[in-house]
DNA sequence: GTGAAAGCGCTAACAA
DNA sequence: TTGTTAGCGCTTTCAC
C-alpha cells in the first residue's frame, strides 16, 4: 500500500495566511495565540485531517512521551496483571508505553533495550530476565541520562530506581506460619538462586529456620527453576531423598502447581501427606480443589508504583537520587497449611515412568 | 534527571575527518562504502557509544519499522498468547510493537489509533473493543495509507485486512456434535450480539439447529456479555425459565466457567444435568474436575498469520487489495458433551441469595 | 568511493 | 499576538 499525503503544519498555514508557528501553538494551546485564532487553527486542522508527526515532534523537543517497558514474558498472570497497571498509569498521565518481551532472552533483551534507547524513549522501565549477567547496558543507560526503574526482577545497583516485592519478608512470614502449625520438616524449591527474586526468597526461608532453630537439609533445598515443570521435576526429586519433609514451601505459584501435579500423579495427598505453601498466586488456584496458601503479592501495586517512580524520575530536572521501594505482601490462607496435619509416608516412586508422563509440553499462565 | 549528551553522525565523522554521509552509509551497510572505512566507522560509533536517533531516522527515511496493535485487553489468556506471538514475528522481521490497550473503551481505543497515527507507525493490527461503532478513525486510517489487520474482533469492512477464527463454524461443529450425541434440548449464552465473533457463534448455533430441525427457544437465547460474570449470571437466568434445557453452548470460556460455578453452587451437576460446551478454552480448563469440550481457537496462529498479513501489505507498494483470512478450528472433547447423559432436573432456586453471592469480584484471565 | 546540499515536520528562541 | 530564523539528527539525491 501507498503512503497517503501527509498534511503538515505548512499546510494549515497557507490555507489560513499565517506562519506555522501560529499553528504550532494553537495546536498546542500554547497561551500566546489568541483565542480568535487557535479556534480557526483548530477547525482547519481537523477540516483537513491534520495529525501531529510525533517524529518531527520528538526530533525538535527532545522527549517522546514515551516509556519502554521490558518484561520478560506476557502470558503470566503476573505480568499481564502488571504491565496493565502500567498502561493505565501511563494513559492518565498522557504516555505511551513501548512494551517489549524478552522471553527470557538475555539477548533479546539487550536488543529490545537498544531499540528503546533508539527510539529515545523518556525512561525505562525493566524486569530483567533469568538469564541476565551482562549489566554493561544499564551502565550505558545511565550515561544516556535515560532513567530507569527495575521491577520485581531487580538488579544489585544502587544506582537505578527499583520496586519489588519483599520478597524475604513475604517468606519468613509463610515459613513462620508453618512452624507456628507445627512443622519443623521443611523443604525449599527456590527457583533460581542466581536470580534476585530466588536468592531473597531462600534469605526468607533460611532467616525462619534460622530464627526457630529449625535444621537445613541441604538435600531439601531444590534449585532448577520457576516454572510449573520444574516444581514438578523438583518434587519427583524430593521424593527420592530418604526422608519427605512435612512441609514444602515453592518460590512460585507456577512451581506449586507443578509440585500439585506430581503429588497427585503419585498419589500423595497435599496436605494430608505432604504440606505445602508458595510464593503468589495466580487465576488456576481458584480452581484447585485443594486451594494453595500463598504469600500474597501486591501485582497490580507494583506496576503503578514502578509506573509513579519513573515519572518522578523523568520530572527531576537534577540527577536525583534514585528509589528503592519494597512493597509488603500479606499471608493469604486457603486449603494448606491450616494446621499440622501432614504425616510424610514412604513413597512407593519409580522416576523412569513419571519423569516420561512428565514430559506434557504445558503453558505457564500463572 | 539530566539527558546525557548525544553522540551523533558528526560526532563520528569529526573524529574520522569524513562527512557524516559517510558515517550514515556505513553505518547502514550501504554498498557505496569501502570495507575498509566501515570498519573504521563502525570501531569508533562503538567506541563512542553511538546510539542512531530513530527519531531522526525515521523522519527522513519515512517509515518507522514499527507496527501498532491496538487490544481489548492483556490480562487474558487469548489476548496475552495472541501477542506474544505478534512480538515473536515481529522480532523474526526486525519490527518493533507499540503495544496500546484500550481497556474494552471506545474512547481509549480512539486516542491510542490517533497516538498511533501520530507515532507515524508503518502498520497497524487492531482487535476492536465490544462498544465500538464509530468506524470513521479506521476510514481516516485507509486515507492515510497505512494497512490495517483486524484480527478476532474483527469490523465488517473488506477493505481492511482480517484475520478471524471460524467462529460460525467452529459452533456449528461442536453444536452438532452436541446434538450428534442426543441432546435436542439446546440453550445458546451468546455474549453481545452487537459483536462479531457474538454473532458469528450465534449463527453456527442457529445453523446446527436449522439444520437438524432442532426448534430454536427464545428463552434459551441469552445476551448479556462474554465475561465469567455473565456467564453466571445468564445461567441463573436460564434456571429462571419454565423448562431446563440438556445443553449449553458458551460463546466463550470464561462464560462456561461462569455457568460451571453457579450449577455448582446451585448443586446442579455437570454433565449429569445439564451438559456444556464452549468457544475457546483457558488455562483454568485443567484444573476443572469436569473439563469442558470445546472449540479450539488457534490461537498463536490468529497472532502470526495477522503479523504476516500485515507485513505483506506493508511490502506491497501498491494499493493491493485486503486479505481475509479465516483460521479453522477444531473439536476438544474433554469431559462434557461425551455422549447424552442429561437429564435435566427441577431446580429448587432461589434468585436472592444466589444474586448477592455472585457479586464477588473475580478476574478473568482466561 | 565520497561528500555537499537539501530537506523530513516540527519546535525554541528571539525579534517584530 | 505573530512571525523569522535556526536547528533537531538523519537520509536522500546528485555531483565529484
Amino acid at each position: 500500500m501507498k503512503k497517503g499525503l501527509q498534511v503538515t503544519l505548512s499546510d494549515i498555514a497557507g490555507k489560513l495566511g499565517v506562519s506555522k508557528v501560529t499553528v504550532s501553538k494553537a495546536l498546542r494551546g500554547h497561551p500566546d495565540i489568541s483565542r480568535e485564532t487557535a479556534k480557526r487553527v483548530k477547525k482547519v486542522a481537523k477540516d483537513l485531517g491534520y495529525f501531529p508527526n510525533y517524529m518531527a515532534r520528538n526530533l525538535s523537543s527532545k522527549h517522546s512521551n514515551t516509556i519502554g517497558v521490558v518484561v520478560p514474558k506476557i502470558a503470566h498472570f503476573f505480568f499481564s496483571t502488571m504491565i496493565e497497571t502500567i498502561y493505565d498509569v501511563a494513559f492518565e498521565n498522557n504516555y505511551e508505553i513501548i512494551l517489549t518481551v524478552s522471553q527470557e532472552d538475555a539477548k533479546r533483551e539487550l536488543y529490545h533495550i537498544k531499540s528503546l534507547l533508539s527510539m529515545r524513549v523518556d525512561a525505562l522501565i525493566v524486569s530483567v530476565t533469568q538469564q541476565t549477567t551482562d549489566l554493561s547496558i544499564f551502565t550505558k543507560v545511565r550515561e544516556m541520562g535515560v532513567p530507569l526503574t527495575f521491577v520485581d526482577r531487580v538488579v544489585d545497583d544502587p544506582s537505578f530506581n527499583t520496586v519489588a516485592n519483599d520478597d524475604r519478608g513475604g517468606t519468613f512470614k509463610a515459613v513462620e506460619h508453618a512452624i507456628n502449625v507445627g512443622y519443623t520438616k521443611l523443604a525449599l524449591l527456590g527457583g533460581f538462586e542466581h536470580v534476585n527474586i530466588g536468592r531473597q526468597r531462600t534469605l526468607g526461608f533460611t532467616d525462619a529456620c534460622e530464627r526457630y532453630n529449625i535444621p537445613i537439609r541441604p538435600e531439601w533445598m531444590i534449585y532448577s527453576g520457576f516454572g510449573e515443570e520444574d516444581g514438578y521435576n523438583d518434587f519427583l526429586k524430593l521424593c527420592e531423598s530418604e526422608e519427605m519433609p512435612e512441609f514444602v514451601f515453592c518460590a512460585t505459584f507456577p512451581m506449586a502447581l507443578g509440585v500439585y501435579r506430581a503429588a497427585e500423579e503419585l498419589g500423595i495427598k497435599i496436605p494430608a501427606d505432604i504440606d505445602i505453601m508458595c510464593f503468589g498466586s495466580g487465576i488456576a488456584n481458584r480452581f484447585l480443589s485443594t486451594r494453595i496458601s500463598c504469600v500474597e503479592q501486591p501485582v497490580a501495586e507494583l506496576g503503578r508504583t514502578a509506573m509513579e517512580v519513573t515519572l518522578a524520575s523523568i520530572q527531576a530536572t537534577d540527577e536525583s537520587k534514585p528509589r528503592h521501594v519494597v512493597l509488603g505482601t500479606t499471608l493469604k490462607l486457603a486449603d494448606t497449611c491450616i494446621r499440622k496435619i501432614a504425616v510424610p509416608r514412604k513413597i512407593n516412586y519409580k522416576p523412569a515412568a513419571l519423569l516420561e508422563a512428565a514430559s506434557t509440553g504445558i503453558d505457564t499462565l500463572e
